[in-house]
DNA sequence: GGGCATAGTTGCGATGTGCTACTAAGTGGT
DNA sequence: ACCACTTAGTAGCACATCGCAACTATGCCC
């Protein structure tokens, strides 16, 4: 058994490294469901196919792991990804046959749609937003991204369940009824309106903002907004 | 701004990449309180201090990242680690000043801690068990360790919660009176005991062991074994 | 046989949450 | 003027979960 004492210097070079990348599950609500964005792949492996964007870890560049998943936001989307989350990692043999050994970190971000132009030019490939969960489902994405959309999912929708609330996806002020939609569309389930209020009150996650309403065809509603988080 | 397109070859030695290392938070039950296992370190950085246990990643030995916390378990502790669980990836400059760029994957392991010889022999250095809560919050530890330590108390907890049973720690049958203590001394608080009879048997998550009781010097108890998962 | 420590059960009350039903307040059609 | 319609917002009840306290049961030991 070889040895491998815990102060093997890590001169480098001395052993080789995993080809390190990052990938972004980038989720938004359109429309009334949860859409997750992906780019078609312009070269093997997997080419033509729609993977996660992302990009290669750059040591020179990047501070942490959080830096390197904005940059890759900034180059390969064209937007600041404020609300980025790491998920996992994932690495081993034979998970892309450009490199014996490849690593990914996961990151999830949560973007409203508007933010992101999929023709933004060319050095980026076409980019479009898909129904998350059929991609979830969907065995022919690149590499095992599906999977990773799935895990994405999961987790995102914990967060809702325990209310913490998607601010990213809402207006400044906004009304309890729009809350509740955008809720309803990342978990892709009905809510109760009696007790979807009820809870957020006693958790003391909104302030009214007084004597604002949001008028339309019908009748006025109060309009919230985060209590200072 | 440097392109980065999605398809960049990963040809070995066009970037650099971070130094790779997998940490093991290896917790245990002893004497009713949780512990974690941590080494000494016999060189800088650090040298002297107390850290995690952890080893390089070995593209060229490791399958994938799992394998490579499989046989960093068995290297450095000399016991395998079956129910390993990946918390989180951390990376960045400057957390390890061998290297420009460290990137270590964190795992938990849950052993018994009779499984582990403490002087096993020359090439492993000292090893000690500790009580987590207190590793948690000692700033003396080596790196980031004791924040990682905190994060794998959090997650460890929350699955004791959620009854996601500790049998790691169990003999093939036990009494619901030596699960109670062991998941009590995990959380480090007390739990109710009709309450957590009642939340057991409701899950369905065990079966008695027919006829079979634990006899001691009080009144004989059933045994149980977990239902087939 | 009685004390004692653990095993195991029962009942109650507090809390959280889903369901149903209700009232309120606007628009727009007749 | 009135009513249908739609969304906003509230109230009451049923049910499940869970902590707490009290109780019974069963063995060992003195």
């Amino acid at each position: 058994m070889p040895k491998s004492p815990e102060d093997t210097m890590p001169t480098s070079g001395r052993h080789e490294m995993p080809f390190t990348r990052i990938e972004i599950v980038v989720l938004s609500v359109i429309e009334g469901r949860l859409g997750v964005l992906l780019g078609r792949r312009a070269q093997a492996p997997y080419q033509g196919r729609w993977a996660l964007p992302g990009g290669v870890l750059r040591i020179d560049q990047d501070k942490d792991l959080d830096a390197a998943a904005r940059r890759v936001g900034i180059e390969r989307l064209g937007v600041e990804l404020p609300y980025l989350r790491q998920l996992t990692a994932i690495g081993g043999r034979s998970r892309d046959p450009r490199a014996p050994w490849t690593l990914s970190v996961i990151y999830r971000a949560l973007v409203p749609f508007e933010a992101i132009d999929p023709n933004p030019g060319k050095r980026l490939e076409a980019l479009k937003w898909v129904a998350a969960d059929e991609a979830a489902a969907d065995a022919r994405l690149a590499f095992d991204h599906a999977e990773r959309i799935g895990g994405a999912l999961e987790v995102t929708r914990g967060e809702i369940d325990r209310l913490e609330l998607p601010f990213e996806f809402l207006p400044q002020a906004f009304t309890l009824g729009e809350l509740q939609a955008c809720c309803e569309a990342m978990l892709g389930r009905h809510l109760d309106k009696s007790s979807f209020r009820r809870r957020l009150d006693e958790r003391n996650l909104l302030e009214a903002v007084e004597g604002q309403m949001r008028t339309g065809a019908f009748r006025p509603a109060q309009l919230y907004r985060r209590r200072c988080p």
